[in-house]
DNA sequence: TGTGCATTGCACACACGTGTGCAATGGATC
DNA sequence: GATCCATTGCACACGTGTGTGCAATGCACA
């Protein structure tokens, strides 16, 4: 405990729940009000509001958590240098709980705030490009659709598994990796072997 | 004109202005509400109630259009009794200006009238998960993942594709076609064969 | 036993979207 | 010219979610 004084710790503490339960509160309805996020964490609407001064700054901070731990992934794995296909392969693995917790912001992206979250976003969809462009130009990324695209398509495949709501353990990290590497047009023999060859 | 009179056409045309106005509005928002809706009609809000007696029978009206037309095409197709490689290829054909024009329907799959919609859109859901099984058992198709999820994940690939706001001409089917191909794992190689020698 | 602070419970005011009622308008039809 | 009807413009009631204020409660700490 490195907080000062175990009060303080408990406010932290109802702020990460705050978090936590709006976090799976907005997965299950992205329209779920302060009302059902309260519900959700076991606190009274008046509380949420004691930690968020409105909806719109608890849905940011959301946001800008998941569009960070996002992009801090993606910076690490591309300063590694790998191939295009290593790269992506290493930023799947790390990705998909990710999108698991995350799910959310991919329907964050319309309605409502999804201009501002969009914005977010846009440093992650850019690093994302590039690494698809870098791909099609070592030619191991399939070029049936432009690299600004792809990429989107490519990663969004990964959050549409991750939201096809089956039992976790039955499809797992892999299954999605190999998806997204077969949207980018990796043969498939060699998305299998990227996939289960990683550890 | 096989209306009676001139009068009855004018209504019949503002309902259809309408629908087709509702499309592009939900589109580009679909939470929009009925005055958008109207707005971008061209008419007052009044009008709408006039033909829809509520917001929730109006998207209904849209759903069921869009499911109507996206079965009849499936089911048509699924007498022919092709290769489940070939059905795909002709549905995704068909299906291309569809998803184009009925983008929102994936977004409203979410949100409010979600469950009213699955359900709508559940005969489909259906034929396009016994498709892909069928492809899956003539090991044309992956297995990387199940026939009902691998079979919602392509059929979103080609709205994901569809929703990607590039100048229309610019990506068109085939591009869809071989993406939801790849999906779906077929080689690349045969994938753009496939596209390509539909004609 | 007091003091502090997080939480509660209820009270509002407010904005916004929905759905309805009704009189007025204006163009096409007879 | 009289009539019909789609459309309009404005009125309203209603529900719901948001954000705020304030007193009461209760647990922890000293």
């Amino acid at each position: 405990m490195q907080t000062g004084s175990a009060r303080a710790g408990a406010a932290d503490d109802t702020r990460r729940r705050i978090l936590d339960g709006a976090l799976e509160a907005l997965g299950r309805d992205p329209d779920a009000g302060m009302g059902e996020i309260a519900s959700a964490v076991g606190v009274v609407r008046r509380t949420v509001y004691g930690y968020f001064p409105t909806r719109a700054d608890l849905v940011r901070t959301l946001a800008r958590q998941a569009v960070d731990e996002i992009a801090a992934v993606l910076s690490e794995i591309n300063a590694s240098a790998g191939s295009p296909e290593r790269v992506w392969v290493d930023f799947l693995a790390r990705l998909w709980p990710l999108a698991h917790r995350y799910r959310v912001l991919v329907a964050l992206r319309r309605g409502e705030y999804g201009h501002e979250i969009h914005a977010l976003l846009e440093p992650v969809d850019q690093s994302l490009a590039d690494l698809v462009q870098r791909g099609q130009d070592a030619e191991v990324f399939g070029r049936h659709l432009p690299a600004p695209v792809l990429s989107q398509i490519a990663f969004s495949a990964v959050f549409a598994v991750a939201d096809s709501s089956l039992p976790d353990a039955l499809i797992g990290a892999d299954a999605a990796t190999v998806t997204s590497l077969l949207v980018l047009g990796v043969p498939d023999a060699r998305a299998r072997a990227l996939a289960e060859g990683h550890a």
